[in-house]
DNA sequence: TCTGGGGTCCTAGGACCC
DNA sequence: TCTGGGGTCCTAGGACCC
């Protein structure tokens, strides 16, 4: 039997967030700003009908959105991330074999349910994902991952003609809708690989799929190739239940405004250390390494060529402690920072991990077992209080107390549904 | 003045070894 | 003047994703 994947798509997902706790939005135009309220990473139907392009810096097109009378967002992480796991609950319902592919986005096997209606069992999950958390979601399926997100663009983009829900394992539905999609919408086909497909006469979905696999992966990739067999219904990728291990953890932000100083610069490396500790605990995982990585802007016009520099330190036995993870990271902006220069943004990126759990000593190690506890039991104590109380409110003194390095985030709604301080209020 | 943040995978080429 | 061949491992960079 042939296997049977949906894919279930939070449409517009920051914009519809903001809207499910402000009704007097519907109708109107929403963008959605990414940190800093650099660029707008999200835009409603309305948004997106005036021409406002996905990642379009903000300040070129503030005065057409204002002219426009939409409503402009900073955003909220915090809100999103809990409505996405609302969402996510709400899919679970429908199907035993679900993965979660990104914040608004979820595979769903439905091989097992192949003998039902599934345009109307996806109706069904639509309605319900609507009435239960107000978010809307449009269904693609078909026989490959890579064909339902095929399918699950095509609803998006023609709701009209599919009410939300597209299904592609009719053969004559799958041959027009190959031929009227561009082979950049292609799950897997990037800006720069459409550019050289195009060049070669390949600019249709349809056309990528008539191409033959063993050419295309000799004068591509074997990830292209991987592309044309899922186009051709064989099913490459498996739904993946169980999120692999990650293999890094970034923390890195832009600075509010250009910095120079290294104190300053410091204090900001130190609370990506922080928050990169924090997660990194929270998975109950161990770092070998960390790396330090800071840049002038690549926008910058007075004709300097940008600078990014980073620095690795390999630690001699992996850990968890914040306190040893900031001497590395100290020492490796020591290593990187030029004075001078207008700072536009800095980083910390810990690889190497590894579970706590089994986790062995270093025989080059000066710590004890015991010492070893006491710090563990030290940083647990860290979270527990900061989980509780909020964010931040237990630190180490290298963050710093000013934080004039810190992002600007002038437009953010509430934290809704997560402090028990900013709940909406119905009056 | 103002241009996000967090990930993965693949490949080519250099270092090194025998 | 001559200057192998093959294997592995690591890293940087490119490409993609949301």
């Amino acid at each position: 039997m042939k296997p049977v994947f949906a894919l279930a798509d939070c449409n517009n997902f920051y914009a519809s967030c903001e809207r499910v706790f402000n009704p007097k939005l519907v109708g109107r135009p929403v963008v959605v700003l990414s940190n800093n309220d650099g660029c707008v990473i999200a835009r409603s139907n309305e948004a997106k009908a005036l021409g406002i392009p996905m990642g379009a810096p903000y300040f070129q097109v503030k005065a057409q959105l204002a002219q426009a009378g939409a409503a402009v967002f900073s955003s909220n992480y915090t809100l999103y991330g809990d409505l996405s796991r609302r969402v996510m609950q709400t899919l679970a319902q429908f199907s035993p074999d679900i993965e979660v592919y990104s914040i608004d986005e979820c595979f769903l096997g439905l091989t097992g349910f192949a003998d039902r209606d599934l345009t109307d069992y996806a109706q069904t999950i639509r309605r319900t994902v609507g009435q239960w958390t107000g978010i809307p979601i449009s269904i693609g399926i078909a026989h490959s991952k890579t064909l339902s997100k095929l399918a699950n663009h095509f609803a998006k983009k023609n709701p009209h003609l599919t009410d939300g829900v597209c299904d592609l394992r009719a053969p004559d539905r799958l041959e027009r809708v190959l031929g009227v999609t561009e082979v950049g919408d292609v799950w897997g086909i990037g800006r720069r690989l459409s550019r050289r497909l195009q060049a070669e006469g390949i600019a249709t979905a349809r056309q990528l799929r008539d191409a033959p696999p063993e050419l295309i992966r000799r004068r591509y990739s074997l990830s292209v190739e991987r592309v044309v067999r899922e186009l051709r219904g064989e099913s490459c990728i498996a739904v993946e239940e169980l999120a692999p291990p990650r293999q890094q953890i970034i923390a890195s932000r832009s600075f509010g405004r250009r910095q120079t100083a290294f104190t300053a610069i410091r204090e900001a490396v130190s609370s990506h250390v922080s928050r990169a500790a924090e997660t990194l605990r929270q998975e109950g995982s161990i770092t070998g390494a960390i790396t330090v990585f800071l840049n002038t802007s690549p926008f910058e016009d007075t004709g300097a060529t940008p600078y990014y520099n980073s620095f690795t330190v390999n630690l001699h036995q992996a850990t968890d402690d914040t306190a040893q993870l900031l001497r590395c990271a100290h020492a490796a902006l020591k290593q990187i920072y030029r004075p001078g220069l207008r700072y536009q943004k800095c980083g910390v990126i810990l690889f190497d991990l590894g579970p706590l759990q089994g986790s062995q000593g270093s025989l080059f190690s000066t710590q004890t077992a015991d010492d070893r506890t006491r710090r563990q039991a030290l940083m647990t104590a860290i979270d527990r209080i900061n989980l509780k109380m909020g964010r931040r409110q237990v630190r180490f003194a290298a963050e710093g107390f000013e934080h004039r390095w810190q992002m600007q985030q002038s437009r953010r709604t509430p934290s809704y549904t997560t402090r028990w301080d900013q709940l909406p209020v119905v009056g």
